[in-house]
DNA sequence: TCCTATAACTGGAACGTTCCAATAAATCAA
DNA sequence: TTGATTTATTGGAACGTTCCAGTTATAGGA
């Protein structure tokens, strides 16, 4: 059944009684061989036991089949369904999807990029570590091979990038924040170095100007992008005298440490203290209490990233336009009015 | 800086005035070539924007450096989990995992698999997709490759498996269960042509007996392991006369669905009915109640797997042992006493 | 009948590496 | 000086495909 040594066309070739162009084109599936041909070659691939091996036709061949996607932090849920949206594009293409996971480490990133692309990926979607370096992708961009950015953005790339609207959806939040009647406010969460911090806290600092919130009355406090982050968020905030009465929160993870934390002090989110999250990941329905957030669309956007690599790839270009996204706030438990005022709306 | 066509290592021996030979010789690292001359060719490789292909060197070279890890569901934050695990270990061994979701769907899982072999992989690590025929690993098996199942084992397959002691977790939380009052209890989630179903629902079948638990107070729902799923049992169990007053779950995503819809129920897990999961992810300990549920070292049995990998890899052969894990439970607030027994621990 | 067109198949030259055997240069022992 | 040994480098064949330019065989038209 099984040869020792692996089984190449020849030996197909050998057992079918034919050529290995003959092979080759059976295994294409080209119209030029007869039927009974191709029977008879298919039955010998089986009997032999043989692969295809994709590494020598690539050597021929100009691109291959599978594309890469690096991606930061592959525990946070919203990347996963990031991931299955890209999937489903992909699969309907023909194409096959390798994952890797950087773990948010630059260094780790590198070297998962370069085995990609040694392993002639035909594109790349990445969703680059906290820290990548502008110059990170000027090898793979000088290689010819297309790269799109989901969900981040490098500071000064021409890589197209698809993205939610985060300055739009972190205003949308604060309004709401601030419409339920809450004057001292918090940013909780992320890092300056990271393109999608300065846009969201972009977003909130511009409801706070527009709602006329006094400088004073604005807590931000930057922390890890994860739950244990969001804890230490929260003591840190209420620490300070004058304490802020709602948070906006850099991404769900965030906000569901910065709910386990009030929960701790004895606190209940949403009506001691407003959570708002990011990203609005599955569970943030069925927290308890249920989490606000800025709904992303992430698989929406996971299938819009898949198609123009797919535009790219076809095209053979390493350009394309940058992509945002619409996103929406759901309004959810987490977010009730200021006890102390009286201007909310009724929740 | 780039040129059009992709420079090869003939291009970089121009470049350098050397052979290919040395180029070659330079790029493995070989300690033959004199030092200013691997400078002189490490400048070159700089200079012409060269990439390694990989493909044409595994055409010479026996095996590859990238392995295959194929999981049934990434959205799964358990799964995650144990790919992280198994990174650390590759990492360490200048091994680059490429992971590829099936979404528990077997046709899917034949194309991944199909394209991993293609690409050459030196080894893989599944977790089987939900209804994989007993054939789908014959081909994979002749070709040599070495597999090692991860979580979930297929009945009748020579593959090694690394997986937790279902049995015995299910066991102690059973027998958590009992010691805590309750006398009707319920086991929820997942199907039967699971090898772990079996195994988990075998642990609290025994538990049952050894404790007298009578045939008519046992519950079984099988659904699907998601939280929607869990939400399914716990309407399915409660609409029977003599309800169960507690549940162990298949895993936690069931459990996480069980809390939730007793809440729609207005009762509390912990106090109204008691919950225990099985995986014990990350979110657990923070869900309200926390979930009560078997910790099975997620992380530590990716590591293991990883390593039986590589030692097969190594030793170029295609068996090696089960590894059993050791599984602990994790008691949190979720499984509280019977309220009408008088058996029940203090809490 | 011969000529041309089409259909079905085939041999050989790439593709970019590795590795073996061979060579050239430098060093050493006598 | 010579030969042996070591060090550094090299050419060529091989790996398993694809694809181009043939080569047969078959059929159709005159």
């Amino acid at each position: 059944m099984a040869s020792r040594a692996k089984a190449t066309i020849l030996d197909i070739a050998r057992e079918a009684g034919v050529s290995k162009s003959t092979v080759s084109l059976v295994l294409q599936g080209s119209g030029l061989i007869r039927p009974e041909t191709a029977v008879k070659v298919r039955k010998a691939i089986e009997d032999v036991g043989y692969v295809y091996n994709r590494g020598a036709a690539n050597l021929r061949k100009a691109h291959s089949n599978v594309i890469g996607m690096v991606i930061n932090d592959l525990t946070n849920p919203f990347f996963a369904e990031l991931a299955v949206g890209m999937e489903r594009v992909f699969q309907a293409a023909g194409v096959v999807p390798f994952i890797a996971n950087t773990a948010e480490n630059p260094v780790r990133q590198e070297e998962v990029l370069k085995s990609m692309m040694e392993q002639g990926v035909a594109g790349l979607i990445v969703s680059p570590a906290r820290g990548t370096t502008p110059g990170a992708f000027r090898r793979i961009e000088a290689a010819g091979v297309p790269v799109v950015f989901a969900m981040r953005r490098l500071p000064e790339s021409r890589i197209p990038a698809i993205a939610p609207d985060n300055h739009r959806g972190a205003c949308l939040a604060t309004e709401h924040l601030i419409r339920k009647g809450h004057r001292r406010l918090a940013f909780f969460g992320g890092s300056s170095d990271l393109v999608v911090y300065q846009e969201r806290l972009g977003g909130f600092l511009e409801a706070c100007e527009a709602f006329a919130i006094p400088f004073a009355n604005r807590t931000i406090v930057e922390g890890e992008t994860s739950r244990k982050g969001g804890m230490a968020c929260l003591e840190t905030a209420l620490a300070i005298s004058e304490p802020p009465t709602a948070a906006l929160c850099f991404n769900d993870a965030v906000a569901f440490g910065v709910m386990l934390a009030l929960r701790k002090r004895g606190l209940e989110a949403g009506t001691d203290f407003a959570v708002v999250g990011f990203d609005d990941v599955a569970e943030a329905e069925h927290y308890s209490p249920a989490l606000t957030s800025v709904a992303v669309d992430t698989a929406g956007l996971g299938e819009r990233a898949a198609h123009v690599m797919l535009k790219m790839i076809q095209s053979r270009t390493t350009r394309a336009e940058d992509h945002i996204g619409a996103v929406s706030l759901v309004v959810r438990e987490s977010s009730g009015p200021d006890r102390n005022s009286q201007v909310g709306d009724a929740a």
